[in-house]
DNA sequence: GTGGTCTAGACCACG
DNA sequence: GTGGTCTAGACCACC
């Protein structure tokens, strides 16, 4: 599994750890019953303090997408992927709809707020095709 | 104009003040040349700490939107209409796009995604009609 | 509100705090609306680091029992108070029910256990009358 | 004898291990001067670190249940018997105590608990006609 | 003043 | 080896 944190974003790190394990899950890039790597592989991968790792697992335990096996490790749990999917749907729900809110009480109306969804879309497909 | 704080919903209470104070203006409810609320009655107004609308109106004093007139109050600006409705539309622009991105991330296709806006689309205008 | 942690008994210092906040809601000695003390002075006050409180009142918060106020404290959320009565409900419910399928499980009938149930309830109360 | 453990129910292994250990010598599974299962079949049967079988069993023969005999394995002791019917007994009564103290500290007499007894026991009941 | 994040490093229980 | 707890102390954003 591939992870990436930007200490400068102003998202904390244990979060961005936390989100891109749901992420991995989601994705199926990491598996049901696998295990996380280990809280010091993590962290020394990441340069990042041990203990914020351990945060974003716990909370991940919190969330149940990750069950400790005692002196073993963490292990994704069966109801996983369906929680990982389910928040990111949500996310993106979530997104939509307060921008097109924003746009309607601007005073937008529904055709004006297709046609800029239309001119993302397009952008976003230039920019798969030539990034 | 009409301003309305919430202490629970994580956003930053002076942003949330500045914010409204350019959706007014961006919706002609603040017009040009007029003054703000002072710094003490918005507070008293909100119940909140003077220092936080202080350092709103600092904010949109830097953003260009409000100039202070000795011993007057603050007043806006002539650009800050134009300032106001172009930064809205930034921040509607940049919700849907990255909505959208994440959507394609997440694997969905145009149509997809589509189909997503037209949800969203008409439970607002449910929402509007029957609020 | 009336809080003792022992670091010695096993049991983490958080929860032992965690746990006791929820009393003190349940109880009504702390009510709806009102602040718990602030991280620092209950960290002085337990003679703890600062940090084992942030954990506890992080909990807290995940549990729906504290509200962050911006700046200000820590507020106790109005569905506290039913949250804190049916976890303690749940408690006394489950140990309950845990000592009983014990000793069904090893051999004791329904009178028996009633017995045991009316040999500990006298004690309770001559501990209550005769701490 | 039966034994079996569950890794995600935060009681250690080897405690598990014990305790079932001794379930079976108090319902006589395990006869006195019986052998115990080796560590290392113990270990296979369970899917089990045999380092967690060893803790297992040096904690029993601390308790006075096993004894080792030299060259051929652990075996029940003449008095395990009574220390495991008499230790599981405590565990009852301890927790029946501790669940009726936690009522009466939430402000529930001595009937309201008796009622949440007896809704346990016919819960039990009926789990058990029907599992 | 408040809580939140992060680091560094120690100690423990478990397997 | 694993994760969990706790301490100490720094820095930040917000009010």
């Amino acid at each position: 599994m591939h992870v990436h944190v930007d200490a400068h974003n102003g998202i904390p790190i244990y979060e961005q750890i936390a989100r891109q394990v749901k992420y991995s899950v989601a994705s199926g890039a990491l598996q049901v019953g696998e295990h996380v790597p280990s809280v010091r592989e993590m962290a020394g991968r990441l340069a990042v303090n041990p203990n914020t790792v351990a945060r974003a697992y716990r909370d991940l335990q919190a969330d149940g997408v990750l069950l400790p096996i005692r002196g073993t490790g963490l292990s994704i749990t069966p109801q996983a992927v369906e929680l990982c999917l389910e928040e990111r749907l949500d996310l993106i729900r979530g997104r939509l709809r307060s921008a097109l809110a924003e746009g309607r009480q601007a005073g937008m109306d529904a055709d004006e707020l297709r046609t800029l969804v239309e001119e993302e879309l397009s952008q976003l497909a230039a920019a798969e095709v030539n990034p």
